[in-house]
Formats: structure tokens, C-alpha cells, sequence
DNA sequence: TTAGATTTAATTGTTTACAATTAACCAAAG
DNA sequence: CTTTGGTTAATTGTAAACAATTAAATCTAA
């Protein structure tokens, strides 16, 4: 068989199982996440203001690469959930600055055990191992990231 | 710092690099099959159908790791595109069969652009990196998917 | 100074994901 | 034959993703 023809199978790309291996991951976080009652995607936000609260939508934005469309609804359900508050800044009324509550701010202590969960379903793993694998997944990123 | 305070940003962690570096790829993946009129999800459908016409809903499931919530509407809109039937089973009428149409086995051919335009964007990396990423990342599907 | 371009968030509409439930069907035991 | 338990697809409801558009605020260059 052509190689252009075996490249179409499911395991050979490396889209797929980097497609399943993300909802796979995700999966694993929900247990823990159920505890603190957030969903993934609001926890990434979470992540990003517990190390800089105050940023702007688009700032927010750019660190996960989402945009306004899936941002704006889900600040809000992290608003209604009174985790966050959205303010219009003064200097610059385009923007709307998201500060962490203080619910928001105490979220952090009990989100650790997102990633000991991780931990823990990969415990099989050396620890070097994953290591790579991450800065591989990021250097991937980085190439993804460049303009064609 | 302590280790697990570390661990509650974003690029130490392994989910976050995943998430994004799914999302960046399918995104790659969408100008091809813009042409195509499909989009990623129902792309890795025809993928699992090329390699093996009239499955059944529940086993493209197992293939994709998807379930009939996520596959019914999907399947029912590549219906309404005529690349696929969809064919209640005679000797198990619980069963639909997912049966591709001659548009959707014409498809295949075109559908040759995706996995080319992919390699394009990831020319600058070794193909053996590029194999031992894919690798990995199936070793850690396989991890994920080992009952707790 | 202002006309046009850019930035920013919000909105609209379509498609995934997925949990939870439902309904129909099948197979095996009694 | 009937009951029971398991399988299969569909349905319902919620929350992402994302393209495309809109509207307001800001910036820039003539």
C-alpha cells in the first residue's frame, strides 16, 4: 500500500491520538474538578488568574488560545458562580478586567488536587518520561504557532 | 516554591499542552477539509469507515472513543450530506449500520490533502520525532484508558 | 482635528462533547 | 412463555469551540 494511502489510517496521524489523548486527560480532571464544581475549560481560567489576577478577556485569550466567543459565556457562568467579577476598566472601556473573588482566590488551595489526581493515573510513568513528552507537546505547539 | 503550588500553572502540567496542541492541529486540519465540506470529527468517521464499511454505531464509538450522543447527530448530518446510509440491521434491530455512499467512498481520494497538509506544516521536524511523539502519546491513551 | 483603521468584547449560529435518561430489542433462565 | 438483565441507539440538557459579524472605543495619519 502507498504511503499517502496508509497515512490515512487512524493511528498513523498524529492528529487523532492527539485528539483523543486531550478528552482522554480531561476526563481524568473531571472527578477532582466535580469537587470544586468547575468545569476544565473554567479551571484553565482559573490557572491563569490564580498567577495573574486582573488580566483582560484577550489577555486571558491569548494564553489558551480561546477568544471572546467561547470566553465571554463562559466568565460568565464563572461569574454567576461568583468565582470572579468582571469590571470595564476606566483607562480603556473596550476592556473588561476579570479579578478573582474571594471564593475564587481560596478555589486554589483545593484545585491541587487536579494534578495529584494526574499524578496519580500515570504513576506508571517515569517521571523523565512525561517530562519529554510535555516539552515535545509544547515544542509541537510552538511549531503549530508560527505563520505559514 | 513548593512542588504542588508548581504544578498549578499551566505548561508544568501535561493537559493543558495536550488541550491546546489538539486544538492548534485541528485547526490545521481545517482548511483541507473545508474543501472536503466535513469537519474534523466527522472527518475521523469517514477515516474509521474507510478502513472498514457498515460498522455499527457503537463500534465507531469504541474506535473514536465517542458515544451515540456525540455520534447520532454527527452521523445523521453526514446522512443529510449523502456520504453515508444509515441502515437498521436486520438480524440485530437494535443495531444501525453506518454504511458509506458512493460520494463518501469517492471521498477517500480527496481526502489525501489532510494528512499531506499536515506533514507540510510539520516539515522542519524529524520524522522519527515526530514518530516517537505519536508513539508516546498512544502509550499514554493506552495509560488513560486502564480501568482505575 | 477628524476620517479611517484597529482593537476589544459581545453576539449569533453551527457543531462537538458528554452526562443522564429513555425505549426498543435481544438472550438466557426459570 | 415470561421475566430479567444487558445492549444499542436515540434523546435531552448543558457547556465548549469557533467562524462570522457587530458595535463601541481607541488609535493613527493626513
Amino acid at each position: 500500500m502507498s504511503k499517502v494511502q496508509e497515512s490515512l489510517f487512524l493511528d498513523n496521524q498524529i492528529c487523532f491520538p492527539l485528539y483523543a489523548a486531550s478528552r482522554l486527560i480531561i476526563q481524568a480532571c473531571r472527578e477532582p474538578l466535580e469537587e470544586l464544581g468547575i468545569t476544565y475549560p473554567q479551571y484553565l481560567v482559573m490557572l491563569v488568574l490564580w498567577e495573574n489576577d486582573g488580566l483582560a478577556v484577550n489577555e486571558i485569550g491569548k494564553k489558551l488560545f480561546l477568544d471572546s466567543g467561547t470566553l465571554t459565556p463562559l466568565l460568565k457562568r464563572l461569574e454567576t458562580n461568583n468565582l470572579i467579577k468582571r469590571v470595564r476598566s476606566d483607562q480603556d472601556e473596550r476592556k473588561v478586567k476579570i479579578e478573582l473573588s474571594f471564593q475564587g482566590k481560596s478555589m486554589k488551595s483545593k484545585a491541587e488536587k487536579v494534578p495529584k489526581k494526574i499524578a496519580e493515573r500515570l504513576k506508571s510513568w517515569e517521571p523523565n518520561a512525561l517530562g519529554i513528552l510535555t516539552s515535545e507537546i509544547n515544542r509541537l505547539i510552538n511549531t503549530l504557532n508560527q505563520p505559514l
